[in-house]
This record gives C-alpha cells, sequence and structure tokens, in this order.
DNA sequence: GTCTATAAAGAGATAGAC
DNA sequence: GTCTATCTCTTTATAGAC
C-alpha cells in the first residue's frame, strides 16, 4: 500500500500537469487521492507546500544525473551526449512532475521560488560547463556563444514535453538519441 | 487616446504573461486599465472572451506571416529561413500575446478551445510542408522525419519566450539568425 | 461607458470529534 | 490519520443608477 503522502504528491503532480497550479484545487487533488480535503492539511501545511516539493524532486533528479554523467565520463563529446541522455529520459519518465518544475515556477512565492530559480539557474550552469569544454575541444563550434548554445540545447530538450508520447512509437531513449544528433548536425542534408 | 477595450486587452496579455490566465484576476486586469472591475463586463462578456481573443489574434499574425511567405517566396530553402524570421519576429514583437495563446490554452473550454488547438494544427501543417519541401530539394536530411525535424523546430523557436530579452544585446532579428543557423547547420564545430 | 453595491460560487485553510 | 462542519477571503459576474 502506498502511503498516503506519497499518494498526494503524484496525483498533485498529474493535476499540475494537467491544469496547471493555480487551475487546481485542493479539492479536486484530495478528491483523486481518495481523501477528504480537510485530511490533506494533516499531510502539507498549504498548496504551494505541494508545488515547492515537486519543483524540488525535479531539480535533484537533473542535478544528480548530470553529476554522475560529470563523475563517470571525462570524454567531451561524450560527456555532451550521455547529459542529454540523462535529462531527456529522467524528463520523460516523469512527466508530471517535470512538466510541474518547468512550467509552474510562477505559483511559489518567497524565498522558495528563488531556491528553485537558483537551483535551475544552477543546472543550467553545469550544462553550460559541459558545452562549454565541448568548444574548446573543437567539438562544438564558437561562433555562436556558449550561453546561446546551451539555452537553445535546452529548447530543444525541455520542450518535447508538450508532445512526447509514452505510449508513441518512438521511445524516450530514441527520441533523447534524434534529438543529440539534430543539435550536433543540424537538419540540413549531409552533402 | 487608445481605446478601452484595446487597452483591456493589452493589460491583459500582460498579465497573463507574468502570472498566467488563472493567476490572474479580472479585478487586477481592470486596476492596469485604469476602469472598475464592473466596467470590464461592458466590454467582454467573460473573463475567458480575453484569452480567447488573445490566442485568435496570436494565431492570425502567425499565419498571416506564412502565407506570405509561401506567396512571396519559392525557393524551398529560403522560404524555410524566411518563415523561420517571421515567427520569430512576429512572436518577439509582442512577447504578452504570443505567450499567453503558446502557454495559457488550458484556459480554454469547448469549442474555443478546440478552435485554437485546430489553428494551431493548422500552422504547424503548413510549416511541415516547407519543411517537407525541404527535403524533397534536399535542403534538408531525409533520415529523420518531417514531423519531428517539424517538431524540433518550433522546440528551438517558440520557447526563446522564456529568456528573450527586448533590451538585450542581440535583437530579435539576430537572434533569429542564430536560431536558423543552429536549426540548419547544428551545434558541431564545422570541421 | 462607467460607476457603487452585491450576489453566488469557489477558493484555501482550520476546529475539533473520533 | 481521517472525518464533518465551518470560517474567511477571493473569485467571476450581474443589477441598476448616472
Amino acid at each position: 500500500m502506498v502511503q498516503t503522502a506519497d499518494r498526494v504528491l503524484t496525483v498533485a503532480a498529474r493535476l499540475f500537469r494537467a491544469k496547471g497550479y493555480e487551475g487546481t484545487s485542493t479539492r479536486e487533488i484530495a478528491k483523486l487521492a481518495g481523501i477528504e480535503k480537510a485530511s490533506l492539511y494533516h499531510h502539507i501545511g498549504a498548496k504551494e507546500d505541494l508545488l515547492y516539493t515537486l519543483c524540488d524532486e525535479s531539480l535533484n533528479r537533473l542535478l544528480s544525473g548530470v553529476e554522475r554523467v560529470l563523475a563517470t565520463e571525462k570524454d567531451p563529446r561524450l560527456r555532451l551526449q550521455q547529459a542529454i541522455h540523462a535529462h531527456v529520459l529522467a524528463v520523460l519518465a516523469d512527466l508530471d512532475t517535470h512538466t510541474t518544475m518547468l512550467r509552474e515556477l510562477r505559483g511559489l512565492t518567497g524565498a522558495r521560488r528563488a531556491h528553485v530559480l537558483a537551483r535551475r539557474k544552477e543546472y543550467e550552469l553545469m550544462l553550460r560547463e559541459i558545452v562549454s569544454d565541448s568548444q574548446n575541444s573543437s567539438v562544438l563550434r564558437t561562433d555562436i556563444d556558449v550561453k546561446m548554445l546551451t539555452l537553445v540545447l535546452l529548447n530543444m530538450l525541455n520542450w518535447t514535453i508538450f508532445w512526447f508520447k509514452p505510449d508513441g512509437t518512438l521511445s524516450a531513449s530514441q527520441l533523447a538519441d534524434l534529438l543529440t544528433r539534430m543539435y550536433l548536425e543540424g537538419a540540413v542534408a549531409s552533402s
């Protein structure tokens, strides 16, 4: 039997992805979790706790993924490829949680919002270091600055959440491969 | 003097981008527009009207942009480049309106939601045709299917809304150029 | 076309029994 | 740890005067 607190978090993530944080009521969360609304407040202090916990969880997974890559792979090009894989597989394996982090940050206030923003920045800068190393090793082009190269990469990777279908013909791993090739080689026909 | 109805729409777009559709109250919209909340309802029937009008406006501009390119440019590669430019310039010239369309569709219900979804699909399919023509003319690679090539392109273009700074050092046109190069050539160093 | 006033529903959250 | 009942505030929207 899954603990109630975990189930609450799971259904909250599902609802936040489907209807947005502001668009989801605590009544809906309670109902989907199979408890009364008041019981919810035995497990959380406020609705915002759920959002914060989900964002934190998402970033913990992404950060530990890229840290593992940094610890185990030293070759710049392979590092980049493995970081892309780790990112895409993590995100697509739990669309509810990561979509919530990517889209619903607005719902957080004060120190928690600042904390999540800081960890997002931290993650972006780790990827930027990987991209930078690849530039220095002549793996990636240097006529576009590292910040842009990294932001475009994240654009390509993150927003697959809007159209990736877990039950489709393309697996997450296959999509990660495809994105890697497109990011590195581009869309032009090889002459 | 700008008409009240237009001002309402403008401030609604600004607020919807900043706080989300569900996170924005009609009180805030009225206040920022300089009228009482009740007066708002002389101009609109419901809050959702604002969201629908903004989504429709966004898609009208994007569709007419790509239609103009199709009408005036026949070369596949130039068509693709011009379509990218038209898209990026349109979106970045009015971040409030286009961000609302891209992010807040969830707030629409019923037939209006279906209508906006249909026009988004229509736009995607027009871009897909351009990409497909480029494949057939050996401009773009054919080892990745047209649907994926188009979705990745839209990923790259659309989500610049989250980090493009209108007052930054990079102009919208320069960013469009950069995205075009990255999409076509990729990130690898040319050997 | 804008106002003051208010209705009606829904939101997040709490009290206190079991 | 869950419940019933309720509080308080905010929400969207309307009525009707000017």
